[in-house]
Order: C-alpha cells, then structure tokens, then sequence
DNA sequence: TTCTAAGTTAAGAATGATTCTACTTAACGG
DNA sequence: CCGTTAAGTAGAATCATTCTTAACTTAGAA
C-alpha cells in the first residue's frame, strides 16, 4: 500500500481522501467491480463521493497503469487492479468472473504470424461457463 | 442465401422487407458492424426504418442462432453473422476487426479443469495489435 | 379474394452508464 | 499559512440501447 502511495506521488497527482479510498478499495481486490460498486462502497465512507470522482480516479489509474478495463460484460465495466496479462471465466448464470492465470503465449503465439500485416502486443481469453455455485444449484 | 430464408420461416418468424434486407446486409459480411452501421446501410433501400426495428431483427437473429454479438468494444456492441466458433484481432489505432479461425481447443482446454468448479461450454480469443495499414501508416 | 389474429414497424420516450460543465474545495510546495 | 492549481461535487448532457404504443403487414382461414 505506502509503495503504491509512493507511486502516484512520484507521478504528480494529488493524493485525496476519495483517492486512497479507491485506491485501497481496489488493493488486491479481485472481484473486479464495475463503477457502481465502487461507487456504492466508497459511499459508505465518503457519504458526499460524486460519480465523476469515481471514473476520474479511474481514468487517472488507468494512465498511471494501475489499473486495466474488462470488456466482458456488454453492460457496463468492469475493473481490475490487476495489470498483469492474465485471462477470465465468465459465469454465463451470475456473472461472476474469476482470474486464470495459466501462460498461453506459446500456444497463441504461432497463430499470429499468420493475420496478414499485423503487429500483435497482447492477449485476453474468455472462458465461459457456470461457476460451481450455479452448477450446484441447477442440478438440486 | 435461399436456405437462410427457409430456416427463420421454419422457425415461424415473418419475414419482412426489412428483415430480409438487414439479413442480406449479414449474410457473409466479415466486418463485425454496428446496429448503427447496419442500420445506416439499410436506410439507403428503407428510409423509414427505425433504430427499434434494426434491434429486434438483431435480437431475432440471435435466438435464432443466426447472430452473435461481439464483445471487444467496451463503447458498442459489434455483430457477427458468423456463428461458428472462432476468435479476433483488434487494432488498437483504427479498430478494425479480423477472423481467426484457428483452433485452440486442445491448449486451451487443459486448462479448463483448473479452474474450481467451473463447467465450461466455450471460450473466445481477443489478439490486440495495430493491423497493416496503421503500421505501415506509423512506419512513414 | 377478403377477413382476422398475431406479429411487426416506426416514432419517440425512457433508461442507464458514462462524460461533461461550472463552480467550489482542498492538497501541497514554498 | 498562502497561493496555485488539481480535484471534488451536483447536476446536466450524451449516447447506445430498450421500451411503449399505435398503425400496419403478413399469412392463413373462410
Ligand atoms: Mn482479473
Ligand atoms: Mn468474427
Ligand atoms: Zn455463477
Ligand atoms: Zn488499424
């Protein structure tokens, strides 16, 4: 947490109450909440917290490599303070979204040399499926 | 084309003017368009289509299996007449789209066991890179 | 053919996530 | 402390998508 303090420091942005609470809210966190969530957990503490400061941290995370957006759900965002390559399950009943943090390169790589005149940089899978808990229910 | 008709009346839908122009407009068509796109073509034949009609087409199609959307840009929703399993190549400068048809199956599905109580039914690939003519574009 | 029931269209209103605006407040280097 | 200036807030605006409702086709029955 002070390292992740220190970072935003270095890199001139001011550090607010309403910040730090995005910013711890977000620490580890991998549930990887949508504006709203954000919105309504930091509320409890920040009762006056607008929306606006809720996407501009975001934004500033973003540029600052803090953070990175899903695009799993056409719906709306969803975020996750988790900037390392890695890959989604996606439950198709609750939505639910877990981390798999399997290394494909190899297997992906081959592939693109093959897409006529493009340069790749980067990758992300979907895996789709129930999670356990939905299975479970489904089968009762 | 005249089998594509053949399944939606099958499956008891009408099949009108509109309907059948906007499935013409898909059928084969690799460019993964909006309903804005769609409806922007359509409207050349039908100037009195509505944003109303062009969604429940799509969402016919769909449950039709006829359809599916394309999750990759968190912005709008981007459609695919091509059913069949397959992945993507984005360009980060311009947005374009691309198919990959390779399979990944047999790399992909070690994997699936991994993940606790997950039963899995599919999956999706997104490459993100810079297509030919942006690279080249950069290079000059 | 003509009639009907059911499904479809179109215009505009409604929704909801995200962005913008105008103004107030507070962080922080000096 | 102070001044500068970034950040916070409330509410309006935007924009893709969905909903509502009345008028209109479609296809089958008579
Ligand atoms: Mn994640
Ligand atoms: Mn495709
Ligand atoms: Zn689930
Ligand atoms: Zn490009």
């Amino acid at each position: 947490m002070e390292a992740i303090i220190e970072k935003y420091k270095k890199s001139g942005v001011k550090l607010t109450p309403q910040r730090l609470a995005i910013i711890k809210f977000l620490e580890g966190n991998t549930s990887h909440p949508t504006a709203d969530d954000i919105f309504k957990s930091i509320k409890k503490d920040y009762p006056t917290i607008s929306f606006a400061t809720v996407y501009n941290t975001l934004e500033m995370l973003k540029t600052n490599n803090g953070l990175v957006e899903v695009t799993i759900n056409p719906e709306r965002k969803h975020y996750d303070p988790n900037v390392e390559t890695h890959h989604h399950a996606i439950c198709k009943s609750c939505g639910l979204i877990v981390d798999i943090f399997t290394d494909f390169s190899k297997a992906l790589g081959v592939v693109e040399d093959e897409v006529s005149g493009f340069v790749f940089s980067g990758n992300h899978i979907n895996f789709y499926g129930r999670c356990g808990d939905c299975t479970s229910e489904r089968d009762s």
